[in-house]
RNA sequence: GGGCGCUUAGCUCAGUUGGUUAGAGCGCCGCCUUUACACGGCGGAUGUCGCAGGUUCGAGUCCUGCAGCGCUCACCA
């Protein structure tokens, strides 16, 4: 189908406004919000193949008469959008730095619209059935107030604080990482087993550790108290080498204990681990929460940059330690290493491999940096056990935590759902090993906290207390921190507390912003995690928390959330899933979706995720370009199994000739197959084009004279197939029935009529099971087995010499295609809209019209009815007879084919009193479509010229099928097949003399086994006459 | 290291609670330009189901171990 024709069917649907939600009309509600798609980039084939799959479940429920809400959007994604706007700025020399932050965020903002433009475009070119009048941006003022309101509420209700953590912190960009933004990666290093004397002279304890570096920021040495060493140094101290520091020896569970000692053998720790740990609170994530359960000193002995000092945070540095401030981490490595070897306190080296966090935008190893950063307290039970206890109950793994379980129940208990169920145990562990979430970002593009913060002296701070009680509750909420540890204080001990505070405001809305800052509050600069806004997403698309104010809103939230279903990829668990499971149940008292599905990821042709910054991601549009839209979606759809991801060969499309050729394929230094910057045509080698790693990765720039090649995959061929078979089939049946004889007659319905009807049902069936599981691979294989298998393959087929005269046949084949339309709609809206002009010609004249079969008339296929087929069109007497039909056409092809026999050559077949009772009960279809003259009974003395096959243990003879038998080639046909059959009977032979098998199978299972072998010694004997009347 | 998957035809993938001759599409081979479709029709060939054990009358399917691959969480003792 050409590309102009889906322009055509999607103009159609939005003159009508097929797509579009409207809660005060009738029906179940379904509704689903699309995972917005960042605005970094366009949208690539991982995404084509979620919104093909969100696409057919929204399309098969509007058709089932749900009312559907498919709301699309995108999300403003902080780090990853400010990150590619930044290195666009750094081509032109410019950073961030060099302008206001207005204009650096209005730049953003360009990149934004131009991106969220792409996208929705391509939303709109994959034919999705989004209700766009509702698209939304995680930046809209409709978000930002849920942001907001999301976010004063938890302050108020104390599930946000303040907290002096460490953080993934790059010393090369100077800035705060999100977890996903570290790559690990392999590094040689090395164990250094340090010796630290203890302070009494008594001796030493000896730490391992792979940072030296950081031991001048060590205030503890940790060891087990299982450990037998610990009663004897309990309540000693030790003196730590270069600082000079005194540093008390702590007992916790935490330390691993040598192997030796009775630690754990499978522990890998237990055995290199010394038992002694030195503990350094201000540069090591376990070390700090270790610092917390025994009230340790935090020291950070490094600056932003990561290099050793003594003004961020270190207060005793003395002279000798003094000596290696200033230096970058590597180096002071080096030189703390040399020192202690210098003074004999370097008791052993080994080599170590292992991974390390590096910054995916500088490479540098990622420095766990302690920085007051803003949390929310997702560990506390209306968060993280709520979320628990949301999961249905035969999903948990085990059983919920006690204290889980005892909370209070609430809408939604139990029916979170994930499909398929092995990922419940994915989102229940991750919940049950929750750390609280930081959410402040040293971003400019983003959602500002809406916090203000005024440091002073706690007097002084109390003193502003009064005046910020004029600021209603509902308006304003204050926290407290004491600025010396972080530690929040409540507001009411401000008065008599000493020391420096910080007195934190959150305020509802921007109306008392300038009030507060009158009084010396600054607004903090940071901006929320981008997930925290996605995480409102349910619920900021609908209007909450204050739906009445957006008047297009109006019935939405109550109608659309909960959502049917959330459609994602595994990685989003975590990150997206939880999250909104979280806040839709804080905030609204409910689930945000009953069902979860993951699908399956789309890798290219070398196993690898198609990723932005690779350029191995494949443009969809590439794909409708080479294919067309129906044939890429039926293909991703016929992709979408549930055990494994889906491996996609890429090829190129040369823009000089328009020839599709496999490029040459280079390895990157990252370890990944690329297709090479620069290719040359295949045609003409001295043309060149850029491949989509050459553009992503800036090493070739697309020009006129060389072109940005598109991409393609044979593995579409399989979709435009299919597409192209249906369009030729229905344009094929419908010129028959134009053409049909004005004297047809009403006659009984045939086998085939009736086979066909039931596959329509069992198709229907199906394709409804399988939306229901959620296996989508499952609904293209019935429509691919139904559209070309039965009805193009067998039904068309049969009907050809009958069906311009059989005006009962005339209808069936009418209501197969009206229903095959139907069923396929929802993975193929364009051929299936254009061809349904010609079908709605049908409906109107009643002449679909079947029994068993409803139908009813629509304008458009995209709000047709989905068939609904009675129980008795599913006629298993006919699906039994046809496949005893389709069984003996086989037979005769396929010694057709073995005899080279032209189609054309018609044969009379021979055959028992049965067999001709099963052609005559078929009326003529095994005579079309096996080439059959006439059936006649086997004559008592056998034609010479027959060919002799077997059919259900008899044997049926062929006559006329070749001019002259060869004696050779029949004998040695014949023989292979007794031989084959032989196999096969030895093998249930062998069955039927185990006395186990007697013993212990099923009856019915040993009745068949001897129904088989029966057959097959029939089959054997009628070879061996045959074999036999050839003579020699 | 923990967890979750995966390993089946040359390629990309199915294979429901163990059951008889392990499937599909592409590719390959032969025939057919038969009046819907060569993006087609008819026929055909191709599998020690990763390896090694075990349970069972019977294992691609269940169990154990091993190897390889992928994802994910953790990991700077």
């Amino acid at each position: 189908m050409p590309l102009e024709a889906e322009g055509l069917v999607r103009e159609r649907w939005n003159a009508s406004r097929a797509f579009h939600a409207d809660p005060s009309q009738p029906g179940e509600p379904y509704s689903i919000f699309i995972p917005p798609p960042n605005v970094t980039a366009a949208l690539h084939l991982g995404h084509a193949f979620n919104n093909a799959l969100q696409d057919l479940l929204t399309r098969h429920y509007r058709m089932k008469g749900a009312n559907t809400l498919w709301l699309p959007g995108t999300d403003h994604a902080g780090i990853a959008t400010q990150t590619v706007v930044e290195k666009r700025l750094l081509l032109q020399g410019k950073r961030r730095t060099d302008f206001t932050r207005e204009q650096f965020v209005g730049k953003v903002q360009e990149w934004k619209d131009e991106y969220e433009a792409t996208i929705l475009s391509q939303l709109t070119a994959m034919g999705c059935s989004c209700d766009f009048e509702r698209t939304r941006f995680t930046m809209d003022e409709t978000c930002a107030v849920a942001v907001r309101a999301a976010f004063f509420t938890l302050f108020r209700d104390g599930l946000v604080y303040r907290g002096k953590r460490l953080v993934n912190w790059d010393p090369a960009t100077q800035t705060a990482l999100s977890d996903d933004e570290v790559e690990m990666e392999e590094v040689d290093g090395s164990f250094w087993y340090l010796k630290y004397p203890l302070s009494d002279g008594s001796g030493f304890v000896t730490v391992a550790t792979t940072r030296p570096e950081t031991m001048l920021g060590d205030t503890a040495v940790g060891v087990n108290p299982k450990d037998p060493r610990a009663a004897g140094l309990r309540g000693k101290f030790v003196r730590l080498p270069i600082t000079d520091r005194l540093i008390p020896i702590v007992e916790d569970e935490y330390v691993v204990m040598p192997a030796s000692l009775g630690g754990d053998p499978l522990d890998p720790k237990a055995s290199f681990a010394t038992g002694f740990l030195k503990v350094t609170p201000a540069h090591d994530q376990n070390d700090w929460d270790l610092g917390l359960r025994h009230s340790l000193a935090v020291i950070n002995v490094m600056a932003p940059d990561g290099s050793i000092s003594d003004r961020h945070g270190w207060n005793d540095a003395n002279e000798a330690a003094r000596a290696f401030v200033g230096l970058s981490r590597e180096d002071a490595r080096k030189k703390i290493v040399a020192w202690f070897k210098a003074n004999n306190l370097l008791e052993e080296v080994r080599p170590y491999r292992h991974s390390v966090g590096h910054s995916y935008r500088s490479h540098v190893p990622v420095e766990p940096y302690l920085s007051d950063q803003w949390y929310v307290r997702v560990t506390d039970d209306r968060l993280r056990g709520s979320a628990l206890r949301s999961m249905a109950k035969d999903q948990v793994e085990g059983e919920l935590a006690p204290d889980v379980r005892a909370a209070g129940a609430m809408a939604g208990d139990g029916e979170l759902r994930f499909f398929p169920a092995r990922y419940a145990k994915n989102f229940q562990s991750w919940h049950e090993n929750i750390r609280d979430w930081c959410i402040s970002r040293q971003l400019w593009w983003g959602h500002q906290i809406p916090v203000w913060t005024k440091r002073a002296d706690a007097r002084a701070l109390a003193g502003l207390l009064g005046t910020l009680a004029s600021l209603p509750s509902s308006r304003a909420a204050l926290r407290v921190a004491r600025v010396s540890d972080g530690v929040e204080v409540a507001v009411s001990t401000l008065a008599s507390a000493v020391g420096e505070h910080d007195l934190h405001v959150a305020l509802a809305s921007d109306d008392d912003a300038a009030t507060i800052e009158s009084f010396g509050f600054k607004r903090d600069p940071d901006v929320l995690d981008t997930w925290f806004s996605s995480a409102l997403w349910p619920m900021s698309t609908l209007g909450w928390p204050d739906p009445a104010k957006w008047p297009e809103m109006a019935g939405l939230l109550d109608r659309y959330n909960p959502s049917s279903v959330l459609c994602t990829a595994r990685e989003i668990i975590t990150l997206w899933v939880s999250r909104m499971v979280m806040f839709n149940r804080y905030f609204l008292g409910r689930l945000p979706f009953k069902h979860v599905f993951i699908h399956a990821m789309i890798q290219d042709g070398h196993g690898q995720k198609m990723s932005k910054s690779l350029g191995n991601g494949v443009d969809p549009r590439d794909i409708i370009h080479s294919h067309g839209c129906d044939a890429m979606r039926f293909t991703l759809v016929s992709m979408a199994t549930n055990t494994q991801d889906v491996r996609l060969p890429v090829d190129l499309v040369d823009p000089h000739s328009g020839e599709t050729f496999g490029p040459k394929w280079i390895t990157t230094s990252g370890g990944y197959s690329v297709a090479d910057a620069i290719q040359s045509s295949p045609k003409d080698p001295s043309k060149k084009m850029v491949s989509g790693f050459g553009a992503a990765t800036g090493v070739a720039t697309p020009t006129a004279d060389m072109p940005l090649a598109r991409n393609t995959s044979a593995r579409f061929d399989l979709g435009r197939n299919f597409a192209n078979k249906l369009w030729n089939a229905t344009r094929f049946a419908l010129s028959n029935l134009a053409a049909a004889a004005a004297d047809s007659k009403e006659e009984p319905l045939t086998l085939v009529d009736r086979w066909m009807l039931a596959r329509v049902a069992h198709a229907t069936q199906s394709i409804e099971a399988a939306i229901a599981d959620y296996e989508f691979y499952r609904v293209a294989e019935a429509l691919y087995d139904l559209i070309w298998r039965d009805f193009c393959d067998w039904y068309l087929e049969s009907v050809k010499p009958t069906i311009r005269t059989n005006a009962t046949q005339q209808r069936v084949l009418a209501a197969s295609i009206d229903a095959m339309l139907r069923l396929l709609h929802p993975v193929c809206p364009f051929v299936t809209e254009t061809l349904w002009a010609s079908v709605q010609s049908l409906e109107a004249g009643g002449k679909n019209s079947i029994a068993g079969i409803l139908l009813p008339p629509a304008r458009l296929c995209a709000i047709a009815a989905w068939p609904t087929c009675a129980a008795t069109l599913r006629d298993a007497e006919a699906l039994a007879q046809f496949e005893r039909v389709q069984a003996l056409v086989d037979a005769i092809r396929r010694v057709r084919g073995e005899r080279q026999v032209s189609p054309k050559r018609k044969v009379v077949l021979l055959a028992s009193d049965s067999v001709r009772a099963l052609v005559s009960s078929a009326s003529g279809v095994v005579e079309t479509l096996a080439g059959i003259q006439s059936v006649q009974s086997v004559p008592t003395i056998r034609p010479s010229a027959c060919v002799a096959i077997t059919f259900e243990g008899s044997e049926l003879l062929l006559d006329g099928l070749v001019d002259a038998i060869d004696n050779v080639a029949e004998k040695a046909r014949l023989s292979a097949l007794i031989t084959e059959r032989e196999k096969q009977a030895l093998g249930m032979r062998l069955k039927l003399s185990n006395e186990g098998y007697l013993a212990k199978a099923k009856p019915e299972l040993i009745e068949e086994t001897r129904r088989k072998l029966a057959e097959a010694e029939a089959d054997i004997s009628a070879a061996e006459r045959a074999f036999a009347a050839l003579g020699t």
